[in-house]
RNA sequence: GGAGAGGUGGUAGAGUGGUAAUACAGCAGCCUGCUAAGCUGUGGGCGAGCAAUCGCCUCCCGAGUUCGAAUCUCGGUCUCUCCGCCA
């Protein structure tokens, strides 16, 4: 899956090359265990990377080697900063005492151990932006289910459902019959504001309001609740989930008040958990939301960006996951069945990937993605993308919980769209036409309101 | 947008330069039989240690002044009140 291909329903993939932005204090627990993990684990990550077609050997030694170097410090500061609080303390007894000379005597004393913690802090800053750098360009290691490769060519196809026919010859493309139908209107979009912000007018309007109660209705008997989040975000939250940096140029910024749109719903939702401690009753936490998504595309390339295959507004309803470690394959695996009940009801062919580590997003361990078949382009169209971040996000977001023996474990991530609306628009559009009519799947039709178009 | 007041542990609430009172709740232990009370301990994070325990950090966030900052200074942020504007 190149990135010209990915599906709308997902930002995690486009805008997550941040690596691991975790401001490195010392306090920290949860860069910490990822340290605990690199130095634990070394071979295994060399390995698990590998399958992503990189080699970290060297990032890795170095990170280890400056760790090494790195990690008498705290333990020396703390001793410094000791001796100073209790020389401090007995100033203060000093001067209450009356006993102003020998104060000022053991003030005189402070002023080394005073340098020496300022130069200790420098230090450990400086050894820990250097290991930040290299963390960064980390990746998230692929989980062990995942095949290597390279490029999409070697992702897996997990399972196919319902047939795949081919009637490019009698249906219409959908940006031909939206447009012969008058329920999009690219043009009009163009005009006031720019390509890719089309309107929706009519039954088109009332498809999407449909499609949209359909998708959270689904979500809620399924157990998420539903969150209405903002549709900016904060730099915090930006860096949390991981859009920035390096994405930063994928988001509208607004620049008076240092503000981001969204481009997916994954954003609020996760950041919802951002420095948080969570008690192991809490979990699972299943949230659900619809939001339009913003997304500049910018350095969009490739050969089909017509009619809704690639929108800079598009609505999605996002479902999300915080889990425990050991109960995250299960989380995911429901997801994916959830993402399949959405389609078997939509009545539209479609078939789950698995992605080969190469074509993973930066931040996930595991991916499925979702094609339908579209009948009347002859091909699959991405619709969803369902990941597993395992702690990879965690640890960037700081959320953690507390296990039933005490301990602060980090949580794992996990987020699916269900479902991105363009595209299935697109499938609606192109699968289900008859004699020049759009034919409304009879589940979707008590959310729309009528049944063909 | 303008003016003012404020942000302290799970909650309430003291604290104007000497290293976080007190009350309630929760949790743990002890004791006692009597509609459960009493007593003791206990905020959070990180690190060292088998452990008891010890050290550091933490009073919205970040810088600064100081031997020492919840307290003083600067910047930011959020909440409340009043004015203005407004769906």
């Amino acid at each position: 899956m190149n990135l010209d291909s990915r599906p709308e329903g997902d930002g995690s993939f486009l805008f997550s090359k941040g690596g691991d932005l975790e401001e490195f204090t010392r306090n920290s627990p949860n860069q910490m265990l990822t340290l605990t993990q690199i130095r634990e684990e070394r071979d295994q990550i060399i390995e698990a990377l590998s399958k992503r077609g990189i080699d970290v050997t060297d990032s890795i030694d170095k990170i280890i080697e400056l760790d090494k170097e790195r990690r008498s410090l705290p333990k020396e500061l703390d001793d410094t900063l000791a001796e100073s609080n209790s020389l401090s303390r007995q100033i203060g007894e000093l001067m209450k005492a009356g006993k102003r000379d020998e104060a000022e005597g053991v003030k005189a004393a402070t002023f080394g151990l005073k340098q020496k913690s300022s130069d200790l802090k420098d230090q450990m800053q400086g050894h820990e932006n250097s290991m930040n750098e290299l963390l960064y360009n980390i990746p998230n290691t692929p989980s062990e289910f995942v095949a290597a490769g390279k490029s999409e060519e070697d992702n897996e196809i997990v399972s196919t459902h319902g047939e795949q026919v081919d009637l490019s010859d009698t249906c219409k493309p959908h940006w031909d019959l939206a447009k012969e139908k008058g329920i999009i209107d690219f043009d009009l979009g163009a005009k006031v504001t720019g390509a890719g912000f089309p309107f929706y007018k009519g039954k088109g309007a009332k498809l999407q309001r449909g499609l949209i109660r359909f998708f959270l209705e689904k979500a809620e008997e399924a157990g998420y609740t539903e969150y209405i989040p903002p549709l900016m975000i904060n730099s915090d939250s930006g860096f949390g989930t991981g859009q920035l940096p390096d994405k930063e140029g994928q988001m509208y910024h607004m620049q008076n008040d240092d503000l981001y749109m969204i481009p997916t719903a994954e954003v609020p939702l996760t950041n919802i958990y951002r420095d948080t401690l969570l008690s192991s009753a809490d979990l699972p936490i299943k949230l659900c939301g619809y939001t339009p998504c913003f997304r500049r595309e910018a350095g969009s390339y490739g050969k089909d960006v017509r009619g809704l295959n690639r929108l800079h507004q598009f609505d999605k309803v996002e479902i999300v996951q915080i889990s425990d470690p050991s109960s995250s394959d299960a989380a995911l695996d429901g997801m994916v069945a959830h993402v399949q009940t959405l389609l078997e009801g939509l009545e539209l062919p479609y078939r789950i990937l698995r992605l080969c580590a190469g074509d993973m997003g930066f931040t996930a361990a595991i991916t499925y993605d979702f094609e339908v078949w579209s009948a009347a382009q002859g091909r699959w169209l991405e619709v969803s993308s369902v990941s597993n971040f395992e702690t990879f996000q965690a640890n960037r977001l700081k959320c953690r919980y507390k296990d039933e023996s005490g301990k602060n474990q980090l949580v794992h991530t996990l987020n699916g769209s269900a479902l991105a609306l363009p595209r299935i628009v697109a499938a609606l559009l192109e699968n289900h036409q008859s004699d020049g009519d759009v034919i409304i799947p009879s589940a979707l039709v008590p959310f729309v309101g009528f049944d063909r178009i």
